[in-house]
DNA sequence: GTCTATATTTGGATAGAC
DNA sequence: GTCTATCCAAATATAGAC
């Protein structure tokens, strides 16, 4: 039984995530997480035993459950187009108006430990299938709510390389938009 | 003036360009590219006298360069939907069928030189250009051209995100079938 | 639990022989 | 133009004091 994550915990695993966010698994570097933390990289070895793969492990198991409340959010909403739209701005808050890159994209390059790209897999999977609900209990037909809920996916995912690469975050934001009509239309 | 890039240099800069697009700027290093081209490290650096970064430039010329050529295609069929279908078969190519990254995702990382990223907003610039002139051609005004192109490169971004975190390829193939419609419709 | 100090390995880069 | 050998810096990881 490990401990009870606490408020420190979720701190520190935010700014680790910033840092592998920015620089994917390959171009975090202990140096780089030592100072987003403000821990020596010893300390970092002794909440992390089993070093980077466990520190980028732990950023994944923190965003699965901020993702978790909002995805149990969006089946709760019983006015779906607005479940969406408060999934949205979440969603602008967790990836700072698109001028933050997405763990899904950045740690799963290829050197990044495949049990952390596994680990993302899964975490796509349930955006995918919580998206998919979304439109289901929108009157959408299985096989095309899960068309959509992908569409949704690929066009988040691609906003924010797009806004990324023309450092232009609006392209996110107009997205974000235009997912009420993509998942609940 | 320097000299005339020959088919050795070219497929150098495929060999060296599979390491960067699979590993980012940060993750691509000298051991893999060395193994990836079969040269030595000094040989490489006789290559490049500037080192990584250069070989990085390198690939995104010859990216640029071959996406030319793919943008005059374009350019120049008549038939805009086709053009748009011939540019899609082109792009199935240049990723692999969505097995492979792009160079505007995972070499703009921080930890990637400032002029790769200018670089990089170049090629998406000199892309989103080609993509909306074909959307006018096929009567689209002009910031509607532009909307579709940039809905384009996303999903096209995006696609190759999602269909690398689910190792799904699919995804890339059924947004390229979706181009025709959404650039020339 | 955090620190300084250090070990070890890898990465980027150069020198010089062939 | 490519190689082996080497250098130096940076990255990961550990030891042990406090």
């Amino acid at each position: 039984m490990g401990r009870t994550p606490n408020v420190d915990d979720e701190l520190m695993h935010a700014r680790l995530a910033e840092v592998f966010r920015a620089n994917g698994y390959a171009g975090a570097s202990l140096s780089d997480l030592s100072r987003a933390t403000g821990l020596q990289r010893a300390s970092l070895y002794h909440r992390f035993p089993d070093g980077k793969p466990a520190m980028a492990a732990a950023v994944l198991t923190s965003m699965e459950s901020h993702f978790g409340e909002i995805f149990e959010l969006l089946a709760s909403e019983p006015d779906t187009a607005e479940g969406v739209a408060e999934m949205a701005r979440r969603m602008a808050l967790v990836y700072r108006d698109g001028r933050m890159a997405c763990v899904l994209d950045t740690m799963t390059l290829i050197g990044a430990p495949p049990e952390i790209r596994a680990h993302a897999a899964r975490l796509a999977r349930a955006w995918l299938q919580a998206m998919a609900g979304a439109a289901v209990r929108a009157g959408a037909a299985e096989q095309d709510a899960e068309r959509r809920a992908r569409a949704a996916l690929v066009r988040i995912e691609g906003a924010l390389v797009v806004a990324r690469v023309l450092d232009d975050p609006s392209v996110f934001e107009q997205v974000l938009g235009e997912l009420p009509d993509l998942l609940a239309r």
